[in-house]
RNA sequence: GGGCGUUUAGCUCAGUUGGUUAGAGCAUCUCCCUUACAAGGAGAGGGUCCGGGGUUCGAGUCCCUGAACGCCCA
C-alpha cells in the first residue's frame, strides 16, 4: 500500500472521475429525504471558465455533503441552447468559408448548429466530469430537447390563452448586426464621451428660431415635432406654431410635453417617435406620425431622402456637415452619455418600432414578489432580496420574440387568407378561424431565457405529472451568479409559480465573481483569464477547488492567483504525505489489512493525544457541517485545512510517531489513528474529492460492509461523547511547554541540533502532562527536562515564565543577551494591560453595569498579567 | 440622478447577538535539506480596524456624517 513519494494528482484524478460515472455513484437512490438542485445550464457553445468552476465546486461541495448525510440527492445537469450566442458562433464559422446563413437556408443552417452543439456540449460534459461534478448524468437535459420544447409550447399557449402574451408594434431594442430584437436586459449601457449638438429650427412664419439639443443628430431626419415644456416661459408663446425641419424642408408642430426638460440642453427637444423610446411615448400622446429613417440593417431608409442607403454613422457625419454648411448647427458641446450595446456583439443598439411578441410581466411578478416576501424563497446573502424587489417592482413587459433561426419556434400560425393568428400546442394545417390551409408558422423564435425560465420543472418532465416532478419540485437550492438574477432567477420564480403553483427553489445562494490576482475581472480581451483545464492539469483539481473555496466567503469576490493555487496544492500534498507516512508505518507495524469498524464510541485507551484528537475532530465536524449548511465555503475550507494540517499532522502524527513500533499489530494506537484518519478523509471529501477517494479506497478497501465509494460514506457528525475539554486543556499545556522551549531556543539563537537540558517548574497539571510526555518534549523541542513540582526557587537565566509553569534552559551566560529585549517588550504590553484592567475594575459605572462573567474574567486576567509581569521582572533582574 | 456594497497586517480576507491581549492564509525575516512532506519543519516581526462626530461602563461591531473604490438601475 505504498504511495508514490510525490503527489501527482494527474495520476489518479482522471481515473476516479470516470469511475464515479461508470459505477453510477451519483445516481439518485430511491426513497430517503430529498435534496435537489438543477444546474444553471451553461451555454452549450462556450467552454467552461473559472466562474463555472467556482459555481460547480460550490454546488458540488453542497451536493456531496448532502449525499454523505444520506439524503437522496439530485444534481441535474444540462445545457442551454443560448440562441444569439450560438447562432453567432456558427455564423462566424460559416463566414470564414464565405457562407452566409441565408445561402444555406433555415433547415440546413439549423443542421450545422446542431452539429456544433453536439461537439461543444460534449466538451462541457467532459470538463464537468473532469472536475468531479457529482451530477446524475442519466438525467442530463438540453433546452431544445423534445420534452423541454413541449414545455415551452405549453407555457406559451397557456400565457397566450390567459392574455399574458400579446403581439404588437412597439419600440424595441434592435441589434442591426444580429438582425433581431433584444429584451431590455440584453442591452448593456456603456458610458461614452459623446456630443450634444445644438441645431436651430426656424419657427414658420416668424423670424424666430428654436434651438434643440440632441446626441443623435441623424435622427432629425425623422423628426415629427419639437417639444417644449409647459412650465418653460421662454418658449410658451410658440406653442401651436410650426418649425421648418432643416435638410428635409418639412413643417413639424411645436408641442407641449414633459419630454422637454427645461434644465437640459436648451429646454427644447426634437421628437423622433420612430427612433427613441421616450419620443415614441410622446408620439403616442400627441398622435404624431412615425417616420422611420433608419432601417433594421442600420442603413438609412428612403424616408431619409438624400441620405438613403448610408450607414447610420456615416449619415450622422453627413447630416452634421450639411447642417453646418447651411448654418443650422449652432454649437457642439462635449457630453457624456450611456450608449446601449448588444450584449453579445457589442454593436450599438438601435431603438426601432417593430412587430414583436411580448409577455405581460406585472401579473406574473406579483406572486413572485410575494413568494420572497413571505420567505418561500430566500436569498443568500440577504441583500440580493432588495435588488430582486427593486427590479420586480419596476418590471416592464418582456419582448420574447427573436429574429433568429436557433431556438424554439413560436407556436403561432398566420393565415394568409384571413390574417388570423392560431396559437397551438400541436402543429396545425388549418386556420382555426377560416379553415384555410394557406398558413405559415411564425418565423421568430423565443428568447432563450423563456425556456431557461422553465428549467426547474421542464427538466423533470413537465407538463406531464411525472414521479420526478412530484419528488424533486420545488428544488431545494439554486446556486448561481448575480449577473443572471433578473435574466433567469426572477423569471424562474415567475414562471415556476405560474405553471407549478409553487416556487421553483427554496433558497438561492448567489456566489461571487472570480477575479485575477489584481482583483481585475477576467476577460478574454484583457488576456487575464485562468483556464480551468490548464490549471487543473497543472495543480490538480482538488487544489483548484480548495483555492476557490478558501476565497468563497458569501458576498465577496474570489481572487485567484498562482500563489493561491500553489498553496492549495501544498495542502493536498500535505495530506498525501501524511497518508504516505501512515501507510508506511502500517506496513512496518503489520496492521494491514485494516478493517474499518463502525464509528467507535470514542478513543480507545488513555493516551492524551487520542482523547484530544477525537475532541478536536468532533469540533471540526461540527464546524464543517454548520459551514456548508450556511454556504460559508471559506469556513469549511479553513476548518478542513487547519484540522488536518495543524491538529492532525503537526501534533497528532508527531506524537504518535513515538508510539508506533514495528510489528506491533493492530493495537489501540493504530485503531485510534486509523479511525481518525479515515473519518478525516470523509470530513474532507466534499472539498477535495479525488485525493480523499484515492486514499480512502486504500485505507478502507478491506471492509466488507463499506460503501462503494467515499462519496457514499457517512459525513462525520459531531459526537458529544468525543468532546473532552480536559484533554484539550492538557494538550494546550503540552503545546505551550514545547512552544516555550522552542521559542527560547530560537530567541537564544541556539543550534537546533544541539541537545539541551532544562528544568520545568510546574506545580499542577503541567507537571503531570510533562511527565507523561517527557520523551515527546525531548523529541519535539530538543530539550531533556528535569521536572520539579515545586515553584522555581529563583527566576532568572534562560527562562520562560508562564502562569502555568516556568521553564528554564541550561545555557551559558553569554547566550542570554537576546532574551532581555524580548522580555522588556513583553512587559511593556503587560503593563498596558494591567493599567487598562485596573482602570476598568476601578470604574464604578462599569462595575455596576457590566455582566458578572465579564468582570470575573477581567479580574482573572489582571491577576495573570500581574504575576506574569512580576516573573518577567525577576528574570530580567537576573540578567 | 436613485439604490446597494466595500474600506481590518505588505496582499487576499475572517471577525456571530457590542465584552477580557483583533485572527487566518499567503508574502516577509531568522534558523534547519531531522529517516511522511523543502510543495516541508521551528521561531519571529507586522494593525490609529478609511476620516470625523455620537450612543455606551465598554465600539472593528450600533447611529450620524464625510471620503475613496466597486456594482446595479435610470
Amino acid at each position: 500500500m505504498q504511495l508514490d513519494k510525490v503527489y501527482e494528482p494527474q495520476r489518479f484524478e482522471p481515473h476516479w472521475a470516470q469511475w464515479w460515472i461508470d459505477a453510477g455513484i451519483f445516481h439518485v437512490p430511491d426513497g430517503g429525504e430529498m435534496f435537489s438542485l438543477v444546474i444553471p445550464p451553461p451555454n452549450v457553445t462556450g467552454s467552461l471558465h473559472m466562474g463555472h468552476m467556482l459555481e460547480h465546486t460550490e454546488i458540488d461541495v453542497t451536493i456531496r455533503w448532502r449525499r454523505m448525510l444520506g439524503q437522496a440527492t439530485l444534481w441535474l445537469p444540462g445545457t442551454d441552447h443560448a440562441g444569439i450566442a450560438t447562432q453567432m458562433v456558427v455564423e462566424r464559422q460559416l463566414a470564414a468559408q464565405g457562407i452566409k446563413r441565408h445561402d444555406l437556408g433555415r433547415g440546413e443552417f439549423e443542421k450545422r448548429v446542431w452539429a456544433w452543439k453536439e461537439q461543444s456540449g460534449g466538451t462541457i460534459k467532459r470538463q464537468m466530469i473532469q472536475v468531479g461534478a457529482s451530477c446524475d448524468w442519466s438525467r442530463e437535459r438540453f433546452t431544445l430537447d423534445p420534452g423541454l420544447s413541449r414545455a415551452v409550447r405549453e407555457v406559451f399557449c397557456r400565457l397566450y390563452e390567459k392574455g399574458l402574451i400579446y403581439r404588437g408594434d412597439y419600440m424595441v431594442n434592435w441589434c442591426p448586426r444580429c438582425g433581431t430584437a433584444l429584451s431590455d436586459l440584453e442591452v448593456d449601457k456603456e458610458d461614452t464621451q459623446g456630443n450634444l449638438w445644438h441645431i436651430r429650427y426656424q419657427v414658420a412664419g416668424t423670424g424666430e428660431w428654436l434651438t434643440v439639443a440632441t446626441t443623435r443628430p441623424e435622427t432629425m431626419l425623422g423628426d415629427t415635432a419639437v417639444a417644449i415644456n409647459f412650465k418653460d416661459a421662454r418658449y410658451l408663446h410658440l406653442h401651436g406654431k410650426y418649425v421648418m425641419l432643416p435638410l428635409m424642408n418639412r413643417e413639424i408642430p411645436i408641442i407641449l410635453d414633459d419630454l422637454a426638460d427645461p434644465q437640459f440642453g436648451t429646454g427644447v427637444v426634437k421628437v423622433t417617435p420612430a427612433h427613441d423610446p421616450n419620443d415614441f411615448a410622446a408620439g403616442q400622446r400627441h398622435n404624431l406620425p412615425k417616420i422611420q429613417v433608419i432601417a433594421s440593417d442600420g442603413k438609412m431608409t428612403n424616408e431619409a431622402g438624400t441620405y438613403a442607403g448610408l450607414d447610420r454613422a456615416e449619415a450622422r457625419k453627413r447630416v452634421l456637415a450639411d447642417l453646418e454648411a447651411q448654418g443650422f448647427l449652432v454649437k457642439t458641446d462635449a457630453h457624456a452619455l450611456a450608449i446601449g450595446k448588444c450584449q453579445r456583439c457589442k454593436t450599438i443598439v438601435e431603438p426601432l418600432v417593430s412587430r414583436q411578441w411580448f409577455a405581460k410581466m406585472k401579473p406574473l411578478a406579483e406572486p413572485a414578489i410575494k413568494a420572497v416576501e413571505d420567505g418561500r424563497i430566500q436569498f443568500i446573502p440577504e441583500n440580493w432580496t432588495k435588488i430582486y424587489y427593486e427590479w420586480m417592482h419596476n418590471i416592464r413587459d418582456w419582448c420574447i420574440s427573436r429574429q433568429l433561426w436557433w431556438g424554439h419556434r413560436i407556436p403561432a400560425w398566420h393565415c394568409k387568407d384571413c390574417e388570423h393568428i392560431t396559437v397551438s400546442r400541436e402543429d396545425i394545417t388549418k386556420c382555426e378561424s377560416c379553415s384555410s390551409t394557406n398558413l405559415q408558422q411564425d418565423t421568430d423564435v423565443l428568447d432563450t431565457w423563456f425556456s431557461s425560465g422553465l428549467w426547474p420543472f421542464s427538466t423533470l418532465g413537465w407538463p406531464d405529472q411525472t414521479e420526478e416532478l412530484k419528488r424533486f419540485y420545488p428544488t431545494s437550492l439554486l446556486i448561481t451568479g448575480f449577473d443572471i438574477l433578473f435574466f433567469w432567477v426572477a423569471r424562474m420564480a415567475m414562471l415556476g409559480i405560474e405553471c407549478m403553483d409553487d416556487v421553483p427553489f427554496r433558497q438561492v445562494y448567489i456566489h461571487g465573481l472570480v477575479r485575477d490576482a489584481d482583483k481585475q475581472k477576467m476577460s478574454k480581451t484583457t488576456g487575464n483569464v485562468i483556464d480551468p483545464l490548464e490549471v487543473t492539469e497543472k495543480y490538480g483539481t482538488d487544489a483548484i477547488r480548495m483555492a476557490l473555496l478558501q476565497g468563497a466567503a458569501p458576498g465577496t469576490d474570489i481572487v485567484m492567483s498562482d500563489q493561491r493555487m500553489e498553496s492549495a496544492r501544498a495542502f493536498a500534498n500535505k495530506i498525501w504525505n501524511a497518508a504516505r507516512f501512515v501507510f508506511m508505518k502500517m506496513e512496518a507495524a503489520g496492521v494491514e489489512p485494516w478493517v474499518p469498524e463502525s464509528i467507535p464510541a470514542g478513543p480507545e485507551g488513555t493516551a492524551l493525544e487520542d482523547a484530544w484528537i477525537f475532541s478536536r475532530f468532533s469540533r471540526a465536524a461540527d464546524q464543517m457541517n454548520k459551514a456548508i449548511a450556511t454556504y460559508r465555503y471559506h469556513e469549511a475550507a479553513h476548518t478542513a485545512w487547519s484540522f488536518l494540517w495543524h491538529d492532525f499532522c503537526d501534533w497528532y502524527v508527531e506524537l504518535k510517531k513515538l508510539r508506533f513500533a514495528d510489528g506491533s499489530g493492530l493495537n489501540a494506537d493504530w485503531r485510534n489513528v486509523l479511525t481518525i484518519f479515515e473519518a478525516s478523509l470523509r470530513l474532507l471529501h466534499p472539498v477535495v474529492p479525488f485525493l480523499t477517494e484515492e486514499l480512502w479506497q486504500r485505507i478502507a478497501a478491506n471492509s466488507p460492509s463499506r460503501p462503494q465509494s467515499i462519496a457514499l460514506a457517512a459525513f462525520p457528525k459531531p459526537s458529544p461523547g468525543w468532546m473532552n475539554e480536559a484533554a484539550e486543556a492538557d494538550m494546550t499545556l503540552l503545546q505551550d511547554i514545547i512552544g516555550a522551549a522552542r521559542t527560547l531556543r530560537a530567541e537564544l539563537k541556539l543550534d537546533p541540533k544541539e541537545p539541551l537540558e532544562g528544568t520545568l517548574y510546574a506545580p499542577g497539571r503541567a507537571h503531570d502532562v510533562a511527565a507523561a510526555f517527557a520523551e515527546a518534549i525531548t523529541r519535539l523541542a530538543g530539550v531533556k527536562l528535569t521536572l520539579e513540582r515545586a515553584k522555581a526557587p529563583k527566576l532568572g537565566g534562560a527562562m520562560r515564565a508562564t502562569p502555568a509553569f516556568d521553564l528554564a534552559l541550561a545555557v551559558s551566560e553569554t547566550q542570554l543577551a537576546a532574551l532581555k529585549a524580548r522580555l522588556e517588550k513583553e512587559n511593556e504590553q503587560l503593563r498596558k494591560n494591567v493599567a487598562n484592567n485596573e482602570r476598568q475594575l476601578g470604574d464604578e459605572k462599569f462595575m455596576g453595569r457590566a455582566p458578572e462573567h465579564i468582570v470575573a474574567g477581567l479580574r482573572e486576567k489582571l491577576a495573570e498579567y500581574k504575576s506574569q509581569l512580576a516573573k518577567n521582572e525577576e528574570v530580567l533582574g537576573s540578567l
